[in-house]
DNA sequence: GAATTGTGAGCGCTCACAATT
DNA sequence: GAATTGTGAGCGCTCACAATT
């Protein structure tokens, strides 16, 4: 049985004319009214929304797109299995509808890459991209800012792709901060799972090798290779249980990763923070779960969102922008699995 | 500085008309080449594409909806912070691109409600809407339902909202699977964290009281207030550990309770599944991790993908659509987290 | 003259059809 | 006659401007 509604929706939907016509005024002035510009009284506004409301009209973007010089959509590509990138996108929406953006949304998938995610956004007349952790070579990079604004997200590029905008986090601050804690907290075999070829891996592989340095422990430095997600952490943490000594403090690349490296010292029965501290990295909603409950190294979110927001806006509406990435400071986050060693 | 890309890019973006200048041709036969339609000779469809890529011509996508017909673009709305939805979110991409159609999505996030997700989805013409997991009044959906084709993923609607679509796992069967998993095991004691008023949830609580009596274990039957995160499982987890008698088994809501389970398990220094078996629900990304390895009753997601994108176009082309639901087998994955009680 | 209303054109495409080989 | 090419109109809006109070 064909259900109820037709396959090709009753008559046509709704237009401006159609507004007009019921309200007995100009497709202009239903125009002025629904995008609540000035240029109509009171009462024709009234009547105006009053005849739109009782057609069901809706504004139909595209149209509206096509005609207006601006289009005054972001478009954001983002990959589907990165809770960081959620996180973000949280407050890019946040930031973006406020100022009078819309979001066009384009993922990063298994069987879709980011070329064709670029490509639909632009398809799409979007005014400037947001990439989330893209990992496209910096030339494709160059490429899609000559064509238009282009904001990467937690991804340096050292020059190497001209006219992109970066906003990112101090990584090597934050690889820093951890070692600090640690070193604070007395210890001085402290080992990094790391990040592999991920975004900000490379900075903070730096920052925890300059700061066990700086603190004399330039030879209890052990890097194990690692990546993004929990079973990277795992195979990291296995590895550090076989080696002797033990390191008595772990800082992995991320929460993702620190939860993996939790749960196989957890296995082992290797007691979390009593013989070996962990630190994640991101604060992203996992590191503050009440049982997980992991030190971490903070990402300012909200404030990333809002510069990537930001300067994209900036470049479209021609203001200036200091020159530069835009690199935001990182907080540590003490929690429950950090103490000093036995 | 401003950096070299101008604010509003260099002059315009190329349109047909400049393709069709620089060719030496009409629009319309542009139009034709930049499809990939019939009715233009080999030379110059060749000439064409040259001439578009020399001056770098992308087709407008909004302008090539205005103009057709049809848009041939579902809206997809998900929810930001569900692994679950990501996962069905790969499906959707997978079946619905090679199938002709485009997809829009819209976010549901903190401060942006479903009703503007959709909304958004509407004034960009979606022909289609894919909601996953929606938890709106039934109401609305059978208003957006009056509207145009809407199929509603791993929500059920008992006949409240005439006309949406319904792609859902079969939730009773996957409880049952897993308590008959448990009891043949040799288990008696077997618990339920459920997921509250989750999508599904009633039906796997249902499920799991529905085996247990068929089972003989009517008194032993136990549901724990749940939800659908870590949390949840791990709050789940300690009631359990207080009670007298305890479990030999617990069923969680899906994967993420079920994560939390263990690691509140794991505190406790209660060995999985030596003293105490669980089982998730979804067999997500999370299930799989070698170090978590955990049983789950398997929800086929690249089926509910197929079904749901299947559903939506079958009802734009006109085509006949089975009656009633559409409902799919879960099935047990058996891991690490299960064995025989103690 | 200031506010309100209307007119005409056109954004970048595709479609139906006519004209050409 | 079949394939190829071109013409004109119009999708639903917004903009610049003119006309009205």
């Amino acid at each position: 049985m064909v259900p109820p509604t037709p396959a090709v929706p009753h008559g046509k939907r709704p237009t401006l004319a159609d507004v007009a016509a019921r309200a007995g005024v100009s497709t202009a002035l239903v125009s002025i009214v629904m995008r609540d510009a000035k240029g109509a009284g009171a009462a024709t506004r009234e009547r105006v929304l009053q005849a739109a409301q009782e057609i069901g009209y809706r504004p139909d973007t595209r149209a509206r797109l096509l005609r207006s010089h601006r289009s005054h959509l972001l478009g954001v590509q983002f990959g589907l299995q990165h809770p960081f990138h959620s996180d973000l996108l949280e407050g890019v929406y946040a930031v973006a509808e406020p100022a009078g953006y819309q979001i066009a949304l384009s993922a990063v998938a298994a069987g879709r890459g980011e070329q064709r995610a670029t490509d639909t956004l632009l398809a799409d007349r979007c005014e400037a991209l947001i990439l989330l952790g893209p990992q496209a070579p910096a030339a494709r990079l160059a490429e899609l800012a000559a064509q238009l604004p282009v904001v990467s997200v937690a991804r340096r590029l050292r020059g190497s792709a001209p006219g992109v905008e970066v906003v990112r986090t101090a990584d090597d601050e934050g690889a820093r901060q951890a070692v600090d804690h640690l070193v604070a907290l007395g210890h001085r075999d402290i080992a990094h799972i790391d990040g592999g070829r991920a975004p900000g891996a490379a900075d903070r592989r730096r920052g925890y090798r300059t700061a066990m340095s700086r603190h004399g422990l330039a030879d209890r430095v052990r890097v194990l290779p690692g990546g993004l997600t929990e079973e990277d952490g795992a195979a990291g943490a296995r590895a550090l249980l076989d080696a002797a000594p033990r390191p008595t403090a772990v800082l992995a690349f991320n929460d993702r990763s620190a939860t993996g490296v939790l749960d196989t010292l957890l296995r082992a029965r290797v007691p979390v923070p009593d013989e070996i501290s962990v630190i994640g990295f991101d604060d992203s909603h996992l590191a503050r779960l009440a049982h997980i409950n992991l030190t971490t190294v903070g990402q300012d979110i909200p404030r990333l969102a809002e510069l990537a927001v930001g300067r994209a806006i900036a470049r479209l509406e021609g203001e200036r922008i200091p020159d530069g990435e835009a690199v935001v400071a990182p907080r540590l986050v003490i929690r429950g699995t950090t103490a000093e060693p036995a």
